[in-house]
Formats: C-alpha cells, sequence, structure tokens
DNA sequence: ATAGGGTTAG
C-alpha cells in the first residue's frame, strides 16, 4: 500500500480510525508520524495512537505489542491517559499476567477509574469470581461500568441468581442506575438460564420509563430474551419496531423461531431479509442449517450451505458442518454425512461424531461408524458423558465386535464413567427473588 | 472528542 504525498495528516487519522488489522494500522500510524509537524496539537498524536492500538488488541502478538509500547514510552505519549488505559487493554487481552504486572506499577496518581475497570474486566476473563469479587469491593468509587463488568463476571460463571442479586444491590444501596450496556447485561444473563417473560418485560419497561433509546444490542436481547423466555409474540413485537432492522436483530428473530419449531416462518423471514438487502451471517445460517435440520429439509438444508459458501463468501465453521453433518445423518444418508466430516477445513469435535454414530446405531450402519468410535474415544470430553461409552459399545456388539465390547466396559471402569440414567429438571417459578420493578 | 462494560448459534 501506498499514500501519495498530498494526502493530510486528518486524513490519514479518519483512516486510521477504521482500521482493523494491526499491520495496516501500525503502517498509517508511521506514515502518520512522519507528516506531524511540531506545530500540530500534541492530542493529534495521543489520538494517532490511540487508534493504532485499538487493533493490536485482537489479532496482533505481545512481541509487536511490546514495541508499539517502547515507542510510546520514547514519544512520552504514554503520559496520556487516554494511550495508557488503551495499551493497558491490549495487554490484558493478549496477556493478562503482563497486564497485572504493568497495573501495578502505575503511580496512584495516574491510576484513575477507566484503568481500574479495565484491570477488573481482566481480572473476570482469567481469574476466578471471588478474586475478581474481592478487587471490584476494593474499588472506592466504583461507576456503573464498575458494576457492569462484576455482573457479567457473576452470569459467565453460571451465578444467575447472585448475578442477579448483586444488580438489586447496586440499584438499592447505591446512586447508580442502569444505563442501556448494563440492561444488555441482565438480559443475557436471563436469556441465558430458563427466564420467564416478566423479567424481559421489567426490563424493557426500566427501558421504555427511562426514555432509553433502544439501540441495535438492546433491541436484539430483548429479542433474544423473550424468545427464549416463550414469547415469540412480543419477541416479534419489538422486532417490528425497530426501525432499520439490522442482521443481529433479523438473526435474533429468527432463531426464535427455530427454538420454538417454527421452520417454516424461520425461513421466510430468512427469505424477506434478503430481500430488503440485509446481509446473512455466519449465525444466521447456523439458524437456517438447524432448522432444516430439525425439520429435515436435506435439500433446503445443501441449498442454505451453498448459499452461504457461494455467494456470500462465508467459510463454514464448526457449526455449520455440525448441522449439515447431523442433516445427513438424521435422514439417514450416512455416507454423505461421512463425507462431509472428511472434507470438513476444520478438526471435527465430538458433538459432530457423536452425532454420525447416533445415526449409525439407529441405521444400523457398522462400518462408517468405525472411525468415529475410536477417535471419540481419545477425546477428553467423553469422561463428561458416560451414554457415549453405551452408545459406542452398542455399535462394537451390532458389528459383532465382542471383544471391543469388553474393551469399552474396562475403559469405563479404568476411567471411572457411570452410565448416564436419564435427567430432567423443571424451573419452578423466577430465579430467587428477581423483582426489578422495584428500581422504577 | 481520543480510553473502560454489552448483542445473535448450542
Amino acid at each position: 500500500m501506498s499514500i501519495p504525498h498530498h494526502v493530510a495528516a486528518g486524513e490519514l487519522l479518519s483512516a486510521l480510525r477504521g482500521a482493523s488489522c494491526p499491520s495496516s494500522a501500525l503502517h498509517l500510524y508511521s506514515l502518520l508520524r512522519v507528516r506531524l509537524r511540531p506545530s500540530d496539537p500534541s492530542s493529534f498524536a495521543s489520538r494517532a495512537a490511540v487508534f493504532a492500538l485499538k487493533p493490536l488488541s485482537a489479532a496482533s502478538s505481545l512481541p509487536v505489542l511490546s514495541h508499539f509500547h517502547a515507542h510510546l514510552l520514547k514519544t512520552n505519549l504514554l503520559a496520556y491517559p487516554h494511550v495508557a488505559s488503551s495499551l493497558l487493554r491490549c495487554y490484558s487481552l493478549l496477556s493478562p499476567a503482563v497486564a497485572h504486572h504493568l497495573f501495578d506499577q502505575i503511580p496512584p496518581a495516574t491510576c484513575n477509574l477507566v484503568v481500574i475497570n479495565i484491570m477488573l474486566a481482566s481480572l473476570c476473563r482469567s481469574s476466578d469470581l471471588a478474586s475478581a469479587r474481592a478487587f471490584f469491593d476494593d474499588i472506592p468509587n466504583k461507576d456503573v461500568i464498575s458494576w457492569s463488568i462484576m455482573l457479567a463476571c457473576y452470569f459467565s460463571h453460571g451465578r444467575l441468581a447472585d448475578g442477579l442479586a448483586f444488580f438489586r444491590t447496586m440499584t438499592f444501596s447505591t446512586q447508580l442506575s442502569a444505563d442501556y450496556v448494563m440492561l444488555v447485561t441482565v438480559l443475557t444473563g436471563c436469556a441465558s438460564s430458563g427466564v420467564l417473560a416478566q423479567s424481559c418485560r421489567d426490563v424493557h419497561g426500566y427501558v421504555v420509563r427511562h426514555g432509553l433509546s433502544c439501540t441495535i444490542y438492546l433491541a436484539t436481547a430483548l429479542i433474544d430474551c423473550y424468545a427464549k423466555a416463550g414469547r415469540l409474540d412480543y419477541a416479534s413485537h419489538v422486532f417490528a419496531q425497530v426501525p432499520s432492522r439490522n442482521v443481529m436483530h433479523w438473526t435474533a428473530m429468527i432463531c426464535g423461531m427455530v427454538t420454538h419449531l417454527r421452520y417454516e416462518v424461520a425461513i421466510q423471514l430468512f427469505e424477506e431479509m434478503c430481500r430488503r438487502g440485509v446481509q446473512p451471517n455466519e449465525m444466521t445460517f447456523t439458524a437456517m442449517l438447524s432448522a432444516c435440520g430439525h425439520a429435515g429439509l436435506v435439500e433446503q438444508g445443501k441449498m442454505f450451505f451453498k448459499l452461504m459458501v457461494d455467494k456470500y463468501g462465508i467459510e463454514p465453521s464448526i457449526h455449520h458442518y455440525g448441522c449439515i453433518v447431523d442433516l445427513y445423518a438424521k435422514a439417514g444418508k450416512l455416507e454423505d454425512a461421512y463425507e462431509v466430516i472428511k472434507a470438513m477445513r476444520v478438526e471435527p469435535n465430538i458433538v459432530i461424531w457423536t452425532s454420525l454414530l447416533a445415526a449409525c446405531k439407529k441405521f444400523k450402519n457398522f462400518d462408517i461408524a468405525v472411525e468415529g468410535m475410536e477417535k471419540v474415544l481419545t477425546m477428553e470430553i467423553i469422561e463428561e458423558n458416560g451414554g457415549l461409552y453405551t452408545l459406542i459399545s452398542d455399535l462394537y456388539a451390532m458389528g459383532g465386535r465382542w471383544e471391543d465390547v469388553v474393551r469399552i466396559r474396562r475403559l469405563m471402569e479404568a476411567r471411572n464413567v457411570m452410565k448416564t440414567r436419564g435427567l430432567s429438571s423443571i424451573k419452578l417459578g423466577e430465579p430467587q427473588g428477581f423483582t426489578f420493578s422495584a428500581i422504577s
């Protein structure tokens, strides 16, 4: 890439702001540095550094970041709070240990709440809940972002009820009130575990009462939450109210339909979405393939897969392969399923093998099962699923391979696996004490 | 006007 000399520094800065890959960002940054004049305001240089750091957080490597870090020290740009916090965030995503070490060296005078919240988020990602909570408790002037980070941490550890209690603590014992980002966190927490529609309605009501703008994130989370709570009518209502629907809204709505077995509606929504010029993404296609699998629509599923690859140029992920293998397997097309597995560009996971093996048992095909069975036995995840041993043992019995049946039995004993009996659970009422409306 | 938290699959 070459940039002509007449391009102004301001234009380079805008280009840098939109850069998403580390190498092009660093390239633009170095061009910009060369063009800087002593008369330029110093804030200009610090903004450039912040923009350059953004893409470094995702796909970059530690040596690249250290190199940039050294440059920031030499140029004294690290003295800018925005630059320092951006750098810390990059480190926290690449190496939590380095970020922690850096954090300890920050003098108290420069250590503002932004830096502390970055550190809290880093702990939430890399440490246990108790350590994160201890750090949170020591923060002097927590803001709504500190509380949001901690709340998300409870949810990511599967502690829904504790998270909701924590949320209520904020609303009752501080002056802070939830902003829309925090409400998105609340909604996703609710959606992740057997939520009742009332919780979504509480959040929804709060949004309306407080005149919070229903952002893309918030509308998506509401649609998803209502759908997961079994209220497709409310979900559709929110969906219909969104002024300009984007791919997230459509996908959330489609997934809701698929979850509730409304496969034809899901397909209709997909078609309408395309008609309106909204481009489906990889998750939209996962939903479509899953719909076809459950509805037994083999030809339509193949069509979606082809459409995804040929027209939209989406590289199939493990999820897509999982759906398409399951689609063939459930339809008894074991050869086709096996062929997909052989041709996959990603390593097949236990879910994919299991769906093939289950179909092999159902359709009594021992030969296609053999490779998958041995593959599965080498995978570690099997410890959690005793039923898989039984499936494999049944398949060997079906093939008359009694010595292998004995081998599997011994393996089960050696690995101390119990056959999982049928388990079912039912949620009664709301997760404890979630009375959102109390904070109106 | 450049820093921190958030969305859709299973």
